[in-house]
DNA sequence: CTTCTCACA
DNA sequence: TGTGAGGA
């Protein structure tokens, strides 16, 4: 029986994969994955070869740090809050530290701001979209 | 295919 | 924050 190309050596068991699966099922860059590397958002392994590995568990983390992106949120509070938002959420609760609770609650803030942006452009197109509508419609 | 660094928007 | 080049 020979093992699949893409396995390393002495990890028999656990869901591996190396940069290039993982880029696919997050739809993320290889050169961004290990963007996020560098950025200590996540960690890999390495194989003897000196290619990284993957556990199964990055996908879902690597689509929420997108997420995190997404809403605004810098590289160095997500590695902060990251341990966080982890499964058992209870354990972390000691870690809840005053400046901790303060930078969250700004970026809280800084949220809702973005929001209320997105909220208002949304509702200008909405507006627009109505006037064209309007318009083509008594020609 | 993977790795890395340097430079740049 | 994210990418491209270019080499090993």
């Amino acid at each position: 029986m020979l093992k699949p190309s893409h396995m390393c050596e002495g990890q028999s068991e656990g869901a591996h994969m190396r940069i290039g699966e993982l880029s696919e099922r997050t739809g993320t860059s290889r050169r961004l994955l290990r963007y996020y590397e560098e950025r200590g958002l996540i960690v890999s392994t390495r194989c003897a070869n000196g290619y990284r590995d993957y556990d199964e568990r990055l996908v879902d983390r690597v689509l929420q740090i997108r997420g995190l992106l997404d809403a605004g949120l810098p590289t160095r509070i997500i590695k902060q809050i990251l341990p966080c938002l982890d499964k058992p959420r209870v354990i972390y609760f000691p870690d809840a530290t005053p400046e901790m609770i303060a930078t969250l609650e700004r970026e809280r803030d800084r949220m809702t701001e973005r929001v209320a942006c997105l909220t208002r452009n949304r509702d200008a197109i909405s507006e627009y979209l109505d006037a064209v509508r309007e318009y083509n419609g008594q020609r």
